[in-house]
DNA sequence: GTCAATTGATACTATAATGGTACCAATTGG
DNA sequence: CCAATTGGTACCATTATAGTATCAATTGAC
């Protein structure tokens, strides 16, 4: 499924309201009523994202949380890596590559391409290229093989999704 | 993290296996053994990739799993697809969006725009050039924000990666 | 024809990851 | 000094995942 976390998501959608109201300081509170996601998951997600480098922060009164770039130069590979930690596809192209396989295994190298690949495609979309809806003029229409989808018996269970 | 689950990397390396020995059948228990992989999970994994029409199946004594094509027509996008489900990013971008915020949130469509980048990015890489390391010509260095690693306080806990 | 080997399918369990929450310390403006 | 707000840490519950076990179905061999 290769999908990554919810906060990731929530990452993204925050950062896309900052660049619409780049002019002003936003609170947590604010926000998290903004984007309709519960206060403390928002806090959450600002947190990282401003340990990431991509929002300044201000604390005591009147503080709040506003972009530290342009959204031209803020990538979502950016916005991912500060929220789900470095892109790393498997385990193997991770920094504590801790792999047993090593040995009969010959494909690390190829992972390592393979997550540059996916990474590149993530640094091409910028955050500017997400408040402009449809605005990403790389992006060809791709199938995504519908009938492996249909084929898809699924690992995991009894695949009873209702 | 954007990662995926370890049976598609044990897929990847089943199937990177099997595109090195295509001239025989092998039964699960062969290959569990070859890659150092526990059989029962092998065996789910082949099921899979039997199921998303990856690999040939054989019944009975004699029987066992090959490749259904030549490497050169099988990408890893297949792969993870067949094992990890649908490639999607985001809930989003899934078949069920169940998506509360679609109102607050102005970026799902750009959402299926970048899985499809991904996914192409996915796809152009084939079976067979993971049989060959390095062989991946469209592969460009592209660095991984290591400052952004550092930074990478971590949402999930305490961040004490030992 | 029976038996052994092998895949197909399903169900189950335990561990880990994730999402979500709460709390307290630190900072800053009024 | 107090209130508002971020920073950091700890915690819990739900879910997903990995891994295992079991039985049915199929096929070749003896």
């Amino acid at each position: 499924m290769l999908r990554m976390g919810k906060l990731t998501d929530y990452g993204i959608v925050l950062m896309s309201y900052l660049a619409a109201n780049r002019q002003l300081q936003h609170s947590a509170h604010t926000l998290a009523d903004s984007v309709q996601v519960p206060l403390p998951t928002v806090r959450k997600v600002l947190k990282a994202l401003s340990a990431g480098g991509l929002l300044n922060s201000e604390r005591g009164a009147q503080g709040g949380y506003s972009l530290s770039r342009d959204p031209q130069q803020i990538s979502v590979a950016e916005i991912i890596t500060a929220i789900e930690g470095p892109i790393a596809l498997t385990e193997c192209v991770s920094d504590h590559s801790h792999c047993e396989q090593e040995t009969h295994c010959a494909v690390q190298t190829n992972w390592t391409q393979i997550n540059n690949a996916v990474f590149h495609a993530l640094d091409e979309v910028k955050l500017a290229n997400m408040t402009v809806p449809q605005a990403i003029s790389d992006a060809r229409p791709i199938q995504f093989y519908p009938s492996l989808k249909a084929a898809q018996v699924t690992l995991q269970d009894g695949g009873h999704h209702d």
